[in-house]
RNA sequence: GGCGGCGUAGCCAAGUGGUAAGGCAGAGGUCUGCAAAACCUUUAUUCAUCGGUUCGAUUCCGAUCGCCGCCUCCA
């Protein structure tokens, strides 16, 4: 059975989705203005395993991640660059595929942009100006966060404690807002040269968290069953998320909602000031394979934070390099007919394993654990010659089953060049 | 100032009220013509520090130190 912390509920719940046999879930996907980093694809990576384990359990699933493709940095770096936000954007949705691929991450099954649901967005913010869960301040509308009096269910977030000290860094409002903690739906244009639209709410851009709710109702509907982020995103945006969606339908929005920690570097936070910020294409031309990024990035529980040092990533390629060995092994291994009993059960026990990691909660490194013990089973077994033909067939449908959650076993994910190829050799 | 998380061998780390998974690196060995690979053995009497609770704590409680996060449209 598996069980994940709900951040919604704070705790570890059995997951049941709305209906029998399928999952709708939903994950923040990234805001492109630039490469994606190693960070980033940590969430992405998990996103990934999490849709993956899904199906490996049975289920349908309905994968949605956006793209924002408008938002103030977005705008500001094309004006920089005097070229239109898509003309901007294009450049890095093309290096976000091609970093998936290389990533050995699924393409979701819908990945919307933002600028293309603009008219959802639009309705939503005029149902919750029916509803009076918004209003209007120029040519802008706020929501109206006195009105939705569960606001803080999500990121329990103390008000009345957290305004004293923090007030010193909250940057004096420039509109005009009933409350301090209101966010904008709609920003209305003030200059006839910046990214804007004509709607019925006037000329102007959507708020960022509007866009969410938009995007994962239309295409998972009111209610669905999981909502998936970075840490980071708890507040404001996945509350404002919810304070929106529930506000305009009535209806509970995401059931699950699920948070990645954060990766660290060298024991401290990832920054480009200090020095330490790496996009997945600066780990790759440092010689590093892709499936050794994606090993390293999923070896951890979403759960914890992470600790990224060269010298780790090192080791998760040799390690990775050690489990296609041991898999082209036994692919390519002699056999005679029969099987081994004890290799039987060492394949089972191999899989429920890995299952019973995974279903608590994800644990993958309980998981790759299954995995090693395994290796190390059979590798004995070829040494001994103890293999025999029906055990080689189970092995490596249990190395399949593993795989596609994992995806560290396709030989085009890694792409050696020479420096590993002579690691190798 | 409010709230939360973490600190486990050289490195990345899982984990639990009952005596420390896994990977990388290191050491010794088996195999081999020599290597490589694989395998075996070994590597924390100890889980930041100091107290407390307990028959027993790394795991619970308190304090201290260090690091990370949210309270800023940062995954």
């Amino acid at each position: 059975m598996l069980k994940f912390h709900n951040t919604l509920s704070g705790r570890l719940e059995e997951f049941h989705p709305i209906n029998e046999g399928e999952v709708r879930m939903y994950y923040c996907g990234p805001t492109v203005w630039d490469y994606g980093h190693i960070g980033n694809f940590r969430s992405t990576i998990f996103t990934d395993i999490l849709s993956r384990y899904l199906r490996f359990k049975g289920y349908r699933v309905t994968h949605v991640m956006n793209i924002t493709d408008v938002e103030d940095r977005i705008i500001a770096l094309s004006q920089k660059n005097n070229v239109t936000i898509d003309e901007y954007t294009a450049k890095y949705i093309d290096a976000l595929w091609e970093d998936f691929d290389a990533l050995g991450c699924a393409r979701p099954d819908i990945v919307p942009r933002a600028t293309r649901h603009i008219t959802e967005m639009v309705s939503i913010i005029e149902r919750l100006e029916e509803r009076g869960h918004a209003y209007r301040s120029d040519d802008s509308i706020y929501y109206r966060i006195s009105s939705f009096p569960e606001y803080g269910k999500l990121s329990k977030i103390n008000f009345a404690g957290n305004i004293a000290g923090a007030s010193e860094r909250v940057d004096t409002d420039k509109y005009d807002k009933e409350d301090a903690r209101d966010f904008a739906l709609w920003k209305g244009a003030e200059s006839p040269d910046e990214p804007a639209w004509d709607t019925s709410l006037g000329r102007g851009r959507p708020g960022w968290h509007i866009e969410c709710s938009a995007m994962s109702m239309k295409y998972l509907g009111e209610t669905f069953d999981i909502h998936a982020g970075g840490i980071d995103l708890v507040f404001p945006h996945h509350e404002n998320e919810i304070a929106q969606s529930e506000g305009a339908t009535g209806q509970p929005f995401a059931r699950y909602w699920i948070h990645f920690e954060h990766l660290k570097v060298d024991g401290e936070s990832m920054s480009k000031s200090k020095g330490n910020y790496y996009t997945f294409r600066d780990v790759t031309a440092r010689g590093f394979a892709p499936v050794a990024v994606r090993y390293f990035l999923l070896s951890v529980p979403y759960s914890k934070q992470l600790n990224f040092t060269f010298d780790a990533l090192r080791g998760a390629e040799k390690t990775v390099i050690g489990l296609r060995d041991f898999r082209s092994r036994l692919k390519g291994a002699r056999v005679e007919p029969g099987a081994n009993q004890r290799l039987q059960e060492a394949a089972r026990r191999a899989l429920k394993d890995f299952e019973a990691g995974l279903d608590d909660d994800f644990n993958t490194s309980v998981a790759l654990a299954a995995l090693h013990n395994l290796a190390r089973e059979v590798n004995t077994a070829l040494d001994e010659h103890a293999l025999r033909e029906e055990n080689k067939r189970e092995l490596l449908d249990v190395l399949e089953r593993i795989n596609s959650v994992l995806n560290i076993f396709d030989d085009e994910l890694l792409m050696l060049d020479d420096e590993i190829q002579t690691l190798i050799d």
